[in-house]
DNA sequence: GTCTATATGGCGATAGAC
DNA sequence: GTCTATCGCCATATAGAC
């Protein structure tokens, strides 16, 4: 999984121009391929100034520390997958084919799965500077999903005697766990379909003309 | 998920005296706390050290590097896992079963499912020490899954129009997603119990009294 | 079998020139 | 805004005394 709750205010301090948030992009990019790599903890700033073609110093004049170049990547992974995701669709079917479409789309840029299964793992430690940002996302999501579920019920469309809470912690768990097993064999996972299968186990849903994952 | 294919021989050289083995198996306990905590990347062989009371250098006297500690850690980690789960049994109905208990299990020991997923996850990467280790964990445990599948299907006990294979790339999916998700909310998630209704749409199985989970 | 001492190198971050 | 130089720390691993 992939979304998490909307940053309060991407502030960004007045006297900026556009070269240097240019730069900044550039710098988010390469931060984002070096923890995807080899984690937060694992990652160097050394790493990612390599790949940008910085020096160290070059580099923290951007951003004050590794902990804040963390969380720049972390928001700008967020804005890119709240675009694939309505959420807050009135249509539970709609959210749920957005996990789908969601699914397809991240097997096509393994980076991201990386990034994303590599640091919720490491986090889970209470002191790594992302766990605060997992403990909010699992809790957005979750929420969001159970509402999903909910309206389906609301509508008689969940299966009997499924509860959308537990429905909602199991879509979740199920999509994390597809993109480890994922990144381990990819020839013999395909997380679209498995989570559209299971979805239509838990639910009545009318699937697009079968868009063949892959 | 936790478990493994046999460890093809997990020899000793002959000259080795009890005393010594007793201090390898506590230097293995503290290995694996401090790799639990802070993942392979993140740990530090001084941080084993501290934890056992003895120097690095005495150490490494018993495991000649890093990265053959972690081996030992994960050949003990498959020792005891595999005591819980009858893998090999006729009765498929009794392999899902053990994967229900040993996520119970789990819940009880949260340093082995805190070893499991930041060792998991980091090692997608190609040149982790423990990538090969993984990859096969994977395949076997797929395998075996399947075929506790294939046997409920033939006893026509599972769900119409289930395949066999992709039920038990599901089912590992989700059990290595709860943990993840329960490392960040131990109150909201129950492994057990939400693995129990999965299995419980896919075949049908009469549960024991149900052990509440709790 | 365990220690101290040390070699060697990567790390994050800062100071200050340009 | 980017650099070079450097500080101080922690890492893995080895050498050799006890």
């Amino acid at each position: 999984m992939s979304l998490s709750t909307p940053s309060p205010a991407a502030r960004k301090p007045r006297g900026e121009y556009a070269k240097s948030a240019e730069k900044r992009a550039a710098i988010v990019d390469a931060a984002f391929e070096e923890f995807a790599e080899s984690g937060y903890r694992g990652g160097s700033l050394r790493g990612v100034a390599q790949r940008v073609g910085m020096s160290e110093a070059g580099l923290l004049h951007h951003f004050r520390s590794k902990s804040a170049l963390l969380e720049a990547v972390l928001e700008h992974r967020d804005e890119k997958a709240r675009e694939r995701v309505p959420l807050d669709s009135p249509d539970g079917a709609e959210v749920l084919k957005g996990l789908v479409d969601l699914a397809a789309y991240n097997a096509s840029i393994a980076g991201v799965v990386d990034l994303y299964t590599t640091l919720s793992a490491e986090a889970t430690s209470a002191d790594h500077p992302a766990h605060a940002y997992f403990v909010r996302h699992y809790a957005f999501t979750r929420e969001k999903v159970e509402r999903a579920f909910a309206k389906l019920d609301a509508d008689g469309r969940l299966r009997h005697g499924f509860d959308p809470r537990q429905a909602a912690i199991t879509v979740i768990a199920l999509m994390d766990g597809l993109q480890v097993q994922w990144l381990y064999t990819r020839d013999v996972v395909d997380m679209a379909d498995a989570l559209r299968r299971v979805f239509s186990v838990f639910v009545d849903i009318d699937w697009e003309p079968v868009p063949p994952t892959e």
